[in-house]
DNA sequence: CTGGGGAGGGGGCCC
DNA sequence: CGGGCCCCCTCCCCA
């Protein structure tokens, strides 16, 4: 009988994003997430459509060559408005500065005005930075593009899980918690599933009675090794977490909670 | 009521 | 990229 905090709840459907809506920006999870283990709880999907997950939208594809965003455009949260137009930074990577077009064949008076162009990019060069990592950028281009394909992919939870409204910033991360919808690690002597194999392992230790960690200051052992460090607190004069008003320690956060709550951190 | 054990979940890191 | 492992956390139950 798992404990009721065990059990996965039903996932209210209201609070489902409509995926229905995104299906042009969709994140497809390999079939074997699903295929690989005996027992998925949950039917198999298709497709896992990312609620979060739109690809950022190429609008500077369509922006002229340094042309300002349109008027209250904001097509991307991770774009202020500051928009990396910065004062002219310290020199830089300049790896990573787009100067596309250099290597097509072009005519002395293309490549004069090709010149004074990029005097012109040079005196505006790393005029663009990215607000996440600080990296400058000649072009605005350069910028989008780099925002694109890293900080902004990470700095953004863009993947997003079908059961539920959590968001996650790769999609291994995804994968990982769509695990603990499918429970796909089931025990073969109770039948409980599990999301990882080593939950499994852990709780076919219960089945076995193995309890490989044990205390060094008295003989219990544990079959977890973070009871064995919750035990280990309780040899502590000292435990790790204290009540900021009476100071007394506690051997476990929801210790601490509990003495809270009844009041000694009450109206101070 | 409090403290501690048992069981399990989830994110992050490393290989 | 995926698995294993670690760490931290939570909750239930019981003495």
């Amino acid at each position: 009988m798992p404990r009721s905090f065990l059990v996965k709840k039903h996932f209210n459907a209201s609070k489902k994003p409509n995926y229905s809506e995104l299906d042009t920006h969709t994140v497809i999870i390999s079939p074997y997430l699903y295929e690989s283990y005996p027992l998925p709880v949950i039917p198999q999907p298709e497709i896992l459509s990312s609620g979060a997950y739109s690809p950022i939208t190429v609008w500077t594809a369509t922006a002229p060559f340094h042309s300002p965003l349109p008027n209250g455009l904001s097509p991307l949260s991770g774009y202020p408005s500051s928009l990396g137009r910065v004062s002219p930074p310290p020199p830089s990577d300049t790896s990573s500065k787009d100067h596309s077009g250099s290597e097509s064949p072009i005519s002395d008076e293309e490549e004069r005005l090709q010149s004074k162009l990029s005097d012109a990019h040079a005196i505006e060069a790393e005029k663009f930075q990215c607000n996440l990592c600080n990296k400058t950028y000649s072009t605005f281009s350069g910028l989008a593009k780099h925002k694109q394909l890293h900080c902004d992919a990470q700095s953004r939870k863009s993947f997003s899980c079908k059961y539920c409204d959590k968001e996650y910033v790769s999609l291994g991360a995804l994968k990982m918690h769509i695990r603990t919808h499918t429970l796909p690690c089931v025990c073969k002597i109770c039948g409980k599933a599990f999301s990882r194999p080593w939950l499994l392992q852990g709780h076919i230790r219960t089945h076995t009675g193995e309890k490989p960690f044990s205390c060094p200051h008295c003989n219990r052992a544990f079959a977890d090794r973070s009871n064995l460090r919750a035990h280990l607190q309780t040899h502590s004069d000292v435990k790790k977490y204290q009540c900021k008003n009476c100071s007394k320690t506690f051997s476990r956060m929801s210790l601490l909670h509990k003495h809270e709550e009844s009041g000694c951190c009450v109206a101070h």
